[in-house]
DNA sequence: CAGAAAATAT
DNA sequence: GATATTTTCT
């Protein structure tokens, strides 16, 4: 077991698209005398990550990013580096929070975050590195089946009354879809229009100005925001050109 | 690739 | 249930 462990100087790497957020975590994660890296792109912190192998000791990652769900980074860092992962989001939307659990997320915090939340998170990493001393000296688990009756009493944990197997049957199915589907290929990620990001969109088209025709491609080209996909700009486009249909 | 409309997600 | 964003189709 590690003798001298000390919270103190935990190598914490951040990883949220939102650059307010990367600031205020940032601050407060050095308050608490951690040794802090951000980043702003999911990818980025994989590169990181997979570049200085052992140079990191526990990751905090947004759920929503726009180049990489949350949790493909999640899985990707679980399964090459082993390290503890704590997922971040605005919302503490049940079925989100459980695929975070379920994909090895070790917490699931809620924005806003608090420093009392932060101070406490090297506990992750304690209990991680216990749990490995554990493991190697041969303490057997027993695998059982036992979450799929956990996920139906969870699932229908909401609306307790009977007759409503066939939902329940449904929300199952989905579980299992997210397991085994997707497990590796996740969904695209929302793009959330910040006022920030209409800004740059706004100011795109001016650039363009009248006489151009503003399609999609040349607005994109213009943001040049790394993430944003054509598709994205088009929709947005198609809702605040005719907002009425 | 652009635009409309349908499908989903929040 | 309304709204925001994505996906599908022409």
């Amino acid at each position: 077991m590690e003798k001298g462990f000390s919270p103190v100087g935990l190598r914490v790497l951040v990883v949220d698209d939102d650059p307010t957020w990367l600031k205020i975590l940032e601050k407060m994660l050095k308050k608490c005398s951690y040794e802090v890296t951000t980043c702003g792109l999911a990818r980025e912190a994989l590169r990181l990550l997979r570049e200085r192998k052992d140079g990191f000791d526990i990751v905090i990652s947004d759920v929503n990013m726009p180049d990489m769900d949350g949790f493909k980074l999640l899985e990707h860092v679980g399964l090459e580096l082993d390290l503890p992962v704590i997922m971040m989001s605005v919302d503490g939307e049940t079925s989100r929070v459980m695929k975070g659990v379920q994909h090895g997320a070790c917490d699931y915090l809620l924005k806003p975050i608090r420093m009392k939340e932060l101070k406490i998170i090297w506990q992750h990493v304690l209990r991680k590195k216990l749990q490995e001393v554990r493991d190697i000296e041969g303490c057997c688990y027993d695998v059982g089946a036992d979450w799929f009756t956990q996920a139906q009493f969870l699932g229908g944990g909401e609306d307790v009354s009977f007759g409503k197997k066939r939902k329940d049957f449904d929300f199952e199915k989905k579980l299992f879809q997210d397991e085994s589907d997707q497990s590796s290929s996740s969904k695209k990620a929302r793009v959330i229009w910040s006022y920030e990001l209409h800004q740059k969109f706004v100011n795109a088209v001016n650039q363009i100005g009248c006489d151009h025709k503003a399609g999609p491609k040349k607005i994109l080209d213009l943001m040049n925001i790394p993430w944003l996909t054509r598709e994205n700009v088009a929709s947005h486009l198609q809702v605040k050109l005719y907002p009425s249909l």
